[in-house]
Order: C-alpha cells, then sequence, then structure tokens
DNA sequence: GTGCTTTCCAGAAACGTTTTCGGTTCACGC
DNA sequence: GCGTGAACCGAAAACGTTTCTGGAAAGCAC
C-alpha cells in the first residue's frame, strides 16, 4: 500500500498547458467560445496528466451532480426477481450516453426509503430519483413534488399527475382473465399482491371488467391479497380450496404467487395445468424453467428502463408537461394453464 | 410540479440561533469544544430549520466523502443468484449504523469496472471501494494500491496482499470431493467456473487434493471449464459422456453449473442422485427448489457482508495491517448425491 | 485611421462548508 | 490584583471548481 497520490487540480493543468484556469475548465466542459485547437490542447494535455475535475468542486459550484439516483426496494423473497437489475441495465446504458452517472441505493424498508430520499434531495447527492412499488398515496412522491424535485417512477398513483412509466395492468388483468374465461373457467380467483401496491388494484380492475364483460358473477371469496413471503400464494390457495370457494383458475398479480400457488396445489394433488389453471404476471425467469412452465406477460425491462431514462434526461433538460408513458404487455401461453376440467 | 425550494444554508443556521458558522459547525459535526447546552440548542433548531449541510461543499472542505462504494458485477444469467443482495444488505446495516453511506454501481463487464473504479477515486466520489469476482491477477487491485485508495475485496488473488474477505474454497472443494469419494465413486468430475476467478483455482486445488489423498487417479479429462451461459453446465456434462469420460459425479464450481447440468443429466435419461452425483457450491435458494434438491454449501451472505464494511470501517479509521479473513463453508446434504452405482 | 463586431481568453467572484487559529470569558489560586 | 488554564466561541482562510464580466486582438467596412 503506497502512499496516497495527490490528484493534479485544474490549476495544474491550466500552468502545464499555459492558459487560464477559466479557459480550461470552459475548454474541459464544452462551451462555444473556445479555440478548437485551445480544446484539443486542453484536452490532451488533461489525458496525459490524468486530470478529472473534483466532484465536491465541480458540484458545489455548478450546483449539479450529473448523477441520477435509482432507489430499489428490497426484493421480497431471496428468490430475487431480477426486476431492478433488468431496469437499471436499461437506464444506465442511456444515461451514461449522455454523460449522467448512476447511483443504486438500496432500501431496507418503506421508512427507510423516505429516509433516503431526504437526504439525497436536501443533501443534493444527485439531481434525479427514479424508483418503484408507487402506491395510490405515496408520500414520496407527495415530497418530492413539494420539493420540485426531479423523478420518474415505475408505477403509478392514484392522482398520476407526475411523471411515470407502467406496464398496462388493467389490460393485463383482462386478457389473463379473457383467456381462462374462454377456456371454459368460471370460477376463476385473483390472488393479489399486497393492495398497498397501486399495481395490484389495476390487474384487479381488469380482472373485475373481464368477468363482467362475459357476464359471470363476482364473487368476493375467490379475491384473495397476498403477503411478502415465499408461501404467500400456496397459502392463498389452500385457503380457497378449505373454505370450499372451489377455484379451477387463479389469476395470480405476480409470478411469485403462481409459483408458490402452483407449489401448493400439487401438495394438494392438483395438477396445474390440468387440475388447476395459472397465470401470472411478470414472466420471473424461473416461470419458465417450472413444472409446468407458468403461463405469464412479457417484460421488457431493458426497453422500460430505458425509456424512464430518457424520461428523466428529458425532464432535466427542462420538459414541464407530465411524461407518462404505459407499455403493453403480451402473454406468453405455456403450460400452467388450460381448458376447465 | 411546483418551484424548487431554497435549502436553508449553516448561515441561515448560525443566524437563526445567534451564534457562529464555525460554531455551528463544530455542534453539528460532533466536536468536543462545544457547549452540551449550545449543541442541543444547535441540534433542534436544525431539525426545526431541516438544514442538512451540503454533500458537495462538506466533502471539498473536508476532503471526505463518507460513503462507501459497492461495485457490483452484472450476473452471468438472468437467474439472478442472490448474491450481491445478501452482501449488500450485511454491508448497509453496518455501514449506515456508523454514518457512513453506502452508493452502489453496477458494472456492465470487467472494462466497465475499471474505468468506474478510476471514476470513483479520480473523482473522490467516495472513501472507499468493495468489489468481488477477484481474479488471480487483477489490475482493479493494481491501480488501487498503486493509488493508496482504501478497498475490500471479497476473494483473493493470487498475490493476496491486500485486505479480502473470502470463502474456504480449497476446503470446500476437498470436503465436496471427500463426500463423493466416501459414496464410492472414482470417476469424479469438476465442472470449473471460469479459471479466470480466483475461486475456481481453490475448489479445483481441494479436489485434487482429495483425489491425491484417496490415492486415486488425476484425469484431466474430468476437468472441465465452463463459461458464462445458462446452459454452460450441461454442455459440459454432455461432452463428458459423448467423449466416454464416464464419470459418475460432478462437483460444480458454482450452482449455476450444477443445476444446468442436472437439467442436461435428466435429457440424457440419467436420474441426478441415483444415476449421477452433483454436488453446487454457493446454495442459490433456487437450488434447493429444484428436483432433486441440490446439495451445497452454506453461505451466509448477510455475516460476510457485515464483516466486510467492518474492516473497511477499519481501514478508514486508519488500520494498516492487512486484514484477512476466510470464512467457513458447511455442506447441506440434499438429494442430488448418493452412493455410487 | 476610426468605429464596430466577433472571437477568444483572463481575472476574480462565487459555491457552502470545515478547520485553523486565536481571542474572550470565567474560575481559581496565590 | 494578577497570572494561569480551561472552556467556548468567532473570524477568516481554505477546498477546487464554474461562471460572470470585461477586455484585448483581430477582422471588416467605411
Amino acid at each position: 500500500m503506497t502512499e496516497a497520490v495527490r490528484r493534479p487540480g485544474i490549476r495544474d493543468l491550466a500552468a502545464h498547458v499555459g492558459l487560464s484556469v477559466s479557459t480550461v475548465s470552459r475548454a474541459l466542459n464544452g462551451y462555444a467560445d473556445v479555440n478548437a485547437d485551445t480544446r484539443r490542447k486542453v484536452e490532451e494535455a488533461a489525458e496525459r496528466l490524468g486530470y478529472r475535475a473534483s466532484f465536491a468542486a465541480a458540484t458545489l459550484r455548478s450546483a449539479q451532480t450529473q448523477t441520477v439516483t435509482f432507489m430499489v426496494s428490497k426484493p421480497w423473497t431471496k428468490f430475487v426477481d431480477p426486476f431492478y437489475l433488468g431496469l437499471l441495465d436499461g437506464v444506465e446504458l442511456v444515461l451514461q450516453a449522455q454523460g449522467y452517472d448512476l447511483q443504486v441505493v438500496m432500501a431496507r424498508e418503506y421508512e427507510a426509503e423516505i429516509d433516503i430520499i431526504r437526504r439525497t434531495v436536501e443533501r443534493h447527492r444527485s439531481d434525479a430519483l427514479l424508483f418503484g412499488r408507487t402506491r395510490p398515496e405515496d408520500e414520496r412522491i407527495d415530497y418530492l413534488q413539494a420539493r420540485g424535485f426531479p423523478f420518474v417512477t415505475v408505477g403509478q398513483t392514484l392522482r398520476n399527475d407526475h411523471d411515470w412509466i407502467d406496464r398496462d395492468g388493467v389490460g393485463l388483468g383482462r386478457q389473463a382473465t379473457e383467456r381462462l374465461i374462454r377456456f371454459g373457467h368460471t370460477r376463476i380467483a385473483y390472488l393479489s399482491p399486497p393492495l398497498r401496491y397501486t399495481y395490484s388494484h389495476h390487474a384487479r380492475q381488469g380482472y373485475r371488467a373481464a368477468l363482467a364483460a362475459a357476464g359471470l358473477s363476482f364473487d368476493p371469496t375467490l379475491e384473495i391479497e397476498c403477503y411478502l413471503s415465499r408461501r404467500t400464494g400456496g397459502e392463498a390457495l389452500t385457503h380457497l380450496i378449505t373454505s370450499g370457494a372451489e377455484p379451477t383458475a387463479l389469476f395470480c398479480g405476480n409470478d411469485m404467487i403462481a409459483l408458490s400457488a402452483m407449489e401448493a396445489a400439487r401438495a394438494l394433488g392438483l395438477r396445474p395445468g390440468h387440475d388447476i389453471s395459472v397465470i401470472g404476471c411478470d414472466d420471473m425467469p424461473i416461470a419458465a424453467l417450472g413444472d409446468p412452465a407458468l403461463t405469464s406477460f412479457t417484460q421488457d425491462l431493458d426497453a422500460v428502463g430505458m425509456r424512464m431514462a430518457r424520461m428523466v434526461l428529458a425532464k432535466l433538460g427542462g420538459a414541464t408537461e407530465p411524461l407518462q408513458d404505459l407499455v403493453e404487455a403480451r402473454l406468453i401461453p405455456r403450460e400452467s394453464d388450460g381448458p376447465a376440467p
């Protein structure tokens, strides 16, 4: 471990090329009023000396961090769904192309999230914020709006007067339910993710709409809210069966619930895809591996991430109109659903 | 979207409590030479006004970011192993307890990693760096050592003259191989992760040592290096079978390889656990779910993360001796291995 | 030669903290 | 009353950039 090396400052660089500090700064930051030759000379010298502007000094003066923060929520279970990972990939790709850095912070729980947001905003550690897991009424969003701090969410809220990108949850719920109805199912259950999240409302809305459109009566005992554990879908299914609700098909608000339900079904002697149909939602990679493979919906996370990044850049570029983007989801038929018994 | 709010500065706060700026700063930063009452008054006022020191200004002056960066490598496949996630959890827990922030950056590939490192240390965006996927000769480490920048790795190198934490890969390889030998296997293959990573060398070393200790001849055709894809272990097994190497047991350098090999085995008409024994390495959650469940090794990521964080804090606190920590791994017997046919 | 742009660059003032250095006050012992 | 030391606090100098303002030089038309 050698001694720490003193990093060259902009003054060293200026002295080295025989120009003033201000000219060097303007050359490096792409200002127009600097001769092309001069700029080249400065850039070469910077490269040679290994000069890089101090982050702290630059942001202190310019009030810009050139950094966007993505706050990821901790996944429900150890069976990590790569949701955020895919997203981050897309986000990073377009941000870095525009010279922005992506920073990720992890939040252990919801209270931590609001804290993290306060910290980043109030200490001005980045120029904009990205996050998901939106709720119908979301204090994170209230706070950010009150401060006028730029952000984009994956997912909507009730007010929806901010920038977001989201899948068409209603359409998705409708498609899934319609498919099950076409298969001849009449007792279709909706295993809902926690209702504190907006997306579970949307899926439910689509589910109910499809039932109504088909003239099927709505049975509230067939709707169950599942919580955050690996067994959650299985518990819900067990409850449905033992309480005599007799579902023949399950539309699950996410794949974790669906996988867990299939596991429980097998334990109860029901063969998923034959005795009971199951449809998932977000195409987790292990969903395709299951036995039977889970019918679910496409999710092009990379693309969503890229669009998200473009939205936030537009916002940072001064766009004022609300940016909102609803992305389509296509069903992927696999073997976990089929004709009613 | 309302107008951006002007954040109160330390001057506002000082004026508000009728003290000088310097006293306020010292009160907030826990210096000793400030009256307890004064400190309390300042802290209350800060709370009331919502004052938070500007990150840029503070780090510019103090040359300390109070931030540690964890650089995560992108996982091999979409079948995300929660390796980094578990780690991060532990790291964050102890860092925040000491008032440090954890920042995460993702690297798409190895070249990006060295770039990221350069950027963070040259722009001084954080006080220390954490990362994994070490190689026997690792230029990231060379660079950091040359700059005298604090860092801790998960995994070792050939020189090993830096701070690291790692599992006992040699012991792990030996245990796995010994177990297979006890089961009566004599043709035991080692499906190795890419040899550019140090840990695959260690596992191999343990594997070879166990063979030698048992007096089994070493057959180089039974060692295969696998690359980064989901099918990799399967391809290796297929190659072994078709080339007539006739292994009856596989020790796999990581679980992804093991799972893939089991999949391929089934496709070849071999029942894992009966016709062929398979042992994995890092206990990915889906390993326990497979059919049969994979025999693997424990991995207490939380604990490792916490220890890692403590190491880096010690380093930032001025520790000079090299900190190195080898953690034991315990075998978890499941159904994917058994007596030789 | 004069006036007027345009092009390029330099000087100096920020940015909001932390930290150094020194000064004031007070208590206390003599 | 005076010196001494401890306990607090204030003034001002950093920290390394960016950006504002202005000014010299060059080019051009008259």
